[in-house]
RNA sequence: GCCCGGGUGGUGGAAUUAGGUCAGACACGGUCGCCUUAAGAGCGACUGCCCUUUGUGGCAUGAGGGUUCGAGUCCCUCCCCGGGUACCA
C-alpha cells in the first residue's frame, strides 16, 4: 500500500491549466444539423458579482457541473456557459459609500469570480462569457425593450407605486416583502408617479397554464400560481343615481349578491372626493383619505388591523333587488385589485363583516345550509357546506349555491348589469428605476413628437459617466446634461433622453438566449442557432428566484415567441432549486454571526474536489445543510483513499477493462464495480441523488481496500471505475487517477455501462418470515421456482421452530426475495 | 387563515419512485485495537434502545387508528417543525 499522500494542490492546477489551454469545454454552434447529436443546455443562474463568490455559489456550480459532465459522457453536446448579472443596486450603493465607480468594483469582482470558477474546475464554455453591463450586451437589452414598446407591451403610466425612501427608487410589487424593500429592508411608501411598465398581465393566463408543461418543483409552481392569483367570478355594475355613474365591482361570490348591504371604495379611487362633495361627510372623507394615504404600505397591509372607513353620503343601486345601499370609503379595499371598489356582503365575508360591525350596518344571510333560514351572523362566512342553498334571494331563493350563482350571473348578463369575469392578482411589471447603475431606457422626449424610440441603429444608448450617484429621487443620469440633451430622431429638434434605468431583472430575463449566440454583433441572436440550443434543459438555482426572475424570464420568452423571434414557449424545461448551505451552528451564514465559511479557505486547504464532493455528499441537494468541518475531512479521506489506490496500481498505464471470467475476490470486486455503475447512473439520471451516488463510490473504494490480495486486473478495473464515476463530482482527481491507470482522459471515455451479467449473483439470501417476522435466512438459487423457495423456507430451522404446533394457513412467496409463512 | 415541504440513531442522512430482505447504506462523532519511541496520518473492529431469561429475545421511523400475510412507505384523525403568501373581494 502506498504511503505517499494525496496532494490536491499539485493535482488540480495541472488539469485546470490543461482545460483552459485546450478550451476543453467549448462547444460550437451547429444549427445545420439539429438532432444529429442530442443537445443538452445545462445552466446555473448567473451570479451577481459582488466581492468574491460564497459557498452558495460553490454549491450551485458544483451541482450544474456534475450534470454537465454526466450529460457530456452520456453522448450529449453540452452547452454550459457563464456570465455575470452586473448591473444593480449593491454595486451602486457601494460606489456611494467608497467612491469606487460601480464599473470598477463590478469588473474587479467579475475577475474574482472568473478566477474561482477556474480554480473550482467548473467545466465552462468560456468563449461565450459576458457581463450584462457591457454595451455589447445591453445594446440588445435595449433592442428588446424597443420591440416590447412597439407592441404596446412596454408603456408609461401614472400609478400609485411602491417607493423605497432609502434607495430613492420605485420598486416592482415583487420586490416588496412584508411592506419593506427587499434590498435594504426600509418601509416602502406609496407614491403617485409616472413610470415604465411591462405588460406581463397580458400573459397571465399563459404563464399559469404553461406551468403544466414544464418539469419544475411543485412548490415553485405553486408559488407562481399564487402570485398570478387567478380568481373566477363576476363583474357587477352598481349605479349611483345621484351622479349618474356606474361602478363595477368584481366578486367571486355572485351568489351572495342579495346580501350586499353596503358598497366600499378604495381611498385611492379617483371618484371618492367627487362623490363626497357637497355632502355632510365631505370634510370627514378628506381627513380619512389623507390619513390613510400617509400610512406606509406595511401599516396599511396589517391584516389584524381594525376596519376603518368613512361614509360618502351617497348610495348605489343593487342591480338584483333595486335596493339603495350606502357608499363608504375604507382602506381595506385596494385600488390595485379588481375595480378598486367592492360590494359589502357582511354575512359571507370576514372583512365585510368586521366593517359592518364597526359601522353598524345590517347583516343579511343569503346562503344557508338546508333547513335553516338564518345562520348566526358571526358564523355565516366560516362554515360552508356542499349542500348550501340561497335564501332571502328573491326569485333565486331555494336554489343550491352553485346553480344559484350561475343563474344570477346569467340574469345579470341578460339585464346588462354584469357578466362572468376572471381577475388576476398579478400586476404589470414596473421596470423603471431612478438609479445610475443600470441599462438606460432607449427613448427620448421631444417637445414636438412626444415620446420617441431611439432608432435601432443608434443603439446602444450608452450609460454616461457621472460624478455623483447619490439618489435624490430622480435618476443620477439627469445630472449628465450633455448626455440628456440630444436631438429628436424624428424631427431633429431638441429632445431630452429618458433618465431612468431598467430594473436589473430585465437584464437577466434574456441572458440565457444570448449565451446561444454570444458573439453575434449583427443581432441579439440568430434564430436558427437559438433553436438548436433552446430551451434550457436543466436550470439550477436558489428558490429565492421562484417568483421574480423565473416569472419575468418566462414572460420575456413568451413575448419574444409571439414576435416570431424564438421558437419555444418556455425558457427552462426543467428546474432544480438547491438548498442553502448553513453555518455549522445551523443558522444562515452571516458575518454578524461569525459563521461564514469562505470557499477560498476550504479550497486552499483541502482542494476543490473535496469541497465540491462534500457539498454534494452532505445531503439531498434541494435541502438546506449545515456546514461541518469534520464532514469535509471525511470526504477528503475518501478521495485520499482513492488517490492511493491509483498511486499503487497506476505505475505504468495499461488496460482498465473488466477482466474476463473473474472468480473469487476478483469476482466480488467486479460485481461491486458494476453495482456502483448501476447505482451512480440511476442516481444521476433524472434524479439529483448525488449524495447516494458518492456514497456508492465510497462503498466501491471500501470494497477494493477490503480485498488487497484480489487479482490486480480486477483491482485496476474497480479503481478505474471508481475514478470514472467520481469524475463529475471530483473532476481533477477522477481525471488524475484514471490517467494514471489507463493513460487516457476520462472525459473522452463514454460513461460506463453496467454488465448485466455482473449485476445478478447465482444465489441470493432468501428471507424466511413467519407471520411477517424474519425468522431465518437461507441461500437460494437465483431464479428458483416458487415451490422450491417455499420448500426451502419451510425446511429452515428458524421457520420450523416458529411453525411448530401451529397450523399453516397460507404461504406467500415473493420470488427472488422472501417467503412468508402465515400460521394460526 | 390559505398553499407547499418535512418529522427516521448522539449528528447529517439511506431505504419512500412499484409496500417485502432482522430499518438505519454512506459519512461524522464515539469506544477499543494494530502500527509508531511518541504524536499525527493510516489500517481494522464495535457503535438505535431495553433486559434479574444475552435469546436466531423484546421494543423502535412525531402520536393514535385503519388496510394488508407483511407498513417508515398506502388511507384516516391529530400534534409539531420549516418555507411561501396574505385585508386579492
Amino acid at each position: 500500500m502506498s504511503d505517499r499522500r494525496y496532494e490536491p494542490k499539485q493535482i488540480e492546477p495541472r488539469w485546470q491549466e490543461l482545460w483552459a489551454r485546450e478550451g476543453t469545454w467549448e462547444v460550437a454552434n451547429d444549427p445545420g444539423d439539429p438532432g444529429a447529436v442530442q443537445k443538452s443546455y445545462v445552466l446555473e443562474m448567473l451570479p451577481y458579482p459582488s466581492g468574491e463568490p460564497h459557498i452558495g455559489h460553490l454549491k450551485n456550480y458544483a451541482l450544474g457541473d456534475a450534470i454537465a459532465h454526466f450529460h457530456r459522457r452520456t453522448g450529449h453536446r453540452v452547452l454550459h456557459p457563464m456570465g455575470y448579472d452586473a448591473f444593480g443596486l449593491p454595486a451602486e450603493n457601494n460606489a456611494i459609500k467608497t467612491g469606487v465607480h460601480p464599473r470598477v468594483a463590478t469588473d474587479r469582482s467579475i475577475a474574482a469570480y472568473r478566477h474561482w470558477f477556474h480554480r473550482w474546475g467548473i467545466s465552462i464554455d468560456w468563449s461565450r462569457e459576458f457581463g450584462t453591463h457591457e454595451p455589447s450586451y445591453y445594446r440588445w437589452t435595449q433592442w428588446i425593450f424597443l420591440q416590447l414598446l412597439e407592441r404596446g407591451l412596454a408603456y408609461r403610466k401614472e400609478a400609485a407605486v411602491k417607493w423605497c425612501p432609502y434607495d430613492q427608487t420605485v420598486l416592482a410589487n415583487e420586490q416588496v416583502i412584508d411592506g419593506r424593500c427587499e434590498r435594504c429592508g426600509h418601509l416602502v411608501e406609496l407614491r403617485q408617479l409616472e413610470q415604465w411598465f411591462l405588460r406581463i398581465t397580458a400573459y397571465a393566463d399563459r404563464l399559469l397554464d404553461d406551468l403544466d408543461t414544464i418539469d419544475w418543483p411543485e412548490h415553485v409552481k405553486a408559488m407562481q400560481r399564487n402570485w398570478i392569483g387567478r380568481s373566477e367570478g363576476a363583474e357587477v355594475t352598481f349605479r349611483c343615481e345621484a351622479l349618474g355613474i356606474d361602478y363595477a365591482v368584481f366578486t367571486t361570490r355572485p351568489d351572495t349578491l342579495f346580501g350586499a348591504t353596503f358598497f366600499v371604495m378604495a381611498p385611492e379611487h379617483p371618484d371618492v372626493f367627487k362623490l363626497a362633495a357637497g355632502t355632510e361627510y365631505e370634510a370627514q372623507v378628506h381627513d380619512y383619505v389623507n390619513r390613510v394615504l400617509g400610512e406606509s404600505v406595511e401599516e396599511r397591509g396589517a391584516a389584524d388591523k381594525p376596519k376603518t372607513g368613512a361614509p360618502l353620503g351617497r348610495t348605489v343601486t343593487n342591480p338584483v333587488n333595486g335596493e339603495q345601499i350606502p357608499m363608504f370609503v375604507a382602506d381595506y379595499v385596494l385600488m390595485e385589485y379588481g375595480t378598486g371598489a367592492v360590494m359589502g356582503v357582511p354575512a359571507h365575508d370576514q372583512r365585510d363583516y368586521e366593517f359592518a360591525r364597526a359601522q353598524q350596518l345590517p347583516i343579511r344571510t343569503v346562503v344557508a345550509p338546508p333547513g335553516t333560514d338564518d345562520v348566526p351572523a358571526d358564523r355565516a362566512f366560516t362554515a360552508h357546506t356542499d349542500d348550501e342553498r340561497l335564501v332571502n334571494s328573491g326569485q333565486f331563493s331555494e336554489m343550491d349555491a352553485v346553480s344559484g350563482r350561475e343563474a344570477i350571473v346569467a340574469w345579470l348578463d341578460r339585464e346588462g348589469a354584469g357578466h362572468a369575469s376572471v381577475n388576476f392578482r398579478l400586476r404589470d411589471w414596473l421596470v423603471s428605476r431612478q438609479r445610475y447603475w443600470g441599462c438606460p431606457i432607449p427613448v427620448v422626449y421631444c417637445d414636438h413628437c412626444g415620446l420617441v424610440a431611439v432608432p435601432e441603429e443608434d443603439l446602444p444608448v450608452r450609460l454616461p459617466e457621472v460624478e455623483d450617484y447619490q439618489p435624490r429621487g430622480r435618476s443620477p443620469l439627469a445630472a449628465a446634461e450633455d448626455w440628456v440633451n440630444t436631438t429628436c430622431p424624428t424631427c431633429g429638434g431638441p429632445a431630452r433622453r429618458e433618465t431612468d434605468t431598467m430594473d436589473t431583472f430585465v437584464d437577466s430575463s434574456w441572458y440565457f438566449l444570448r449565451y446561444c449566440d454570444a458573439r453575434n454583433d449583427a443581432a441579439a441572436w440568430d434564430r436558427r442557432v437559438l433553436a438548436s440550443w433552446m430551451p434550457v434543459d436543466q436550470y439550477i438555482g436558489g428558490v429565492e428566484h421562484a417568483i421574480l426572475h423565473l416569472m419575468y424570464a418566462r414572460f420575456f420568452v413568451k413575448a419574444l415567441a409571439d414576435m416570431g423571434l424564438v421558437d419555444v414557449q418556455e425558457p427552462f424545461q426543467a428546474l432544480f432549486t438547491q438548498g442553502m448551505i448553513l453555518g455549522s451552528d445551523g443558522n444562515k451564514m452571516s458575518s454578524s454571526k461569525g459563521n461564514v465559511v469562505a470557499p477560498s479557505a476550504i479550497v486552499e486547504r483541502f482542494g476543490a474536489d473535496a469541497a465540491r464532493c462534500y457539498i454534494l455528499f452532505v445531503g439531498p441537494p434541494d435541502q438546506d445543510a449545515a456546514w461541518s468541518d469534520s464532514g469535509l475531512e471525511g470526504v477528503h479521506r475518501f478521495l485520499s483513499r482513492l488517490w492511493r489506490l491509483g498511486d499503487e496500481l497506476g505505475g505504468d498505464p495499461g488496460s482498465v477493462a473488466q477482466p474476463p471470467d473473474p472468480s473469487g475476490d476478483a469476482l466480488t470486486l467486479v460485481r461491486k464495480a458494476n453495482w456502483a455503475i448501476d447505482k451512480v447512473t440511476d442516481d444521476m439520471r433524472g434524479r439529483f441523488a448525488f449524495n447516494t451516488a458518492i456514497a456508492a463510490v465510497m462503498e466501491l473504494v471500501n470494497e477494493i481496500y477490503r480485498y488487497p490480495g484480489a487479482d490486480p486486473s480486477a483491482r485496476r478495473f474497480a479503481t478505474a471505475t471508481a475514478a470514472s464515476l467520481v469524475f463529475p463530482f471530483a473532476p481533477h482527481l477522477g481525471a488524475e487517477v484514471y490517467e494514471r491507470l489507463s493513460g487516457r482522459r476520462v472525459w473522452d471515455e463514454p460513461w460506463p455501462d453496467a454488465d448485466p451479467q455482473m449485476l445478478v449473483a447465482d444465489t441470493f439470501e432468501l428471507v424466511c418470515q413467519v407471520n411477517g417476522k424474519v425468522r431465518d435466512r437461507v441461500t437460494a438459487t437465483t431464479g428458483a421456482p416458487r415451490e422450491e423457495l417455499e420448500r426451502l423456507a419451510l425446511a429452515s430451522r428458524g421457520v420450523r421452530s416458529h411453525v411448530d404446533g401451529h397450523q399453516v394457513a397460507k404461504v406467500i412467496v415473493v420470488p427472488g426475495k422472501l417467503v412468508n409463512v402465515v400460521v394460526r
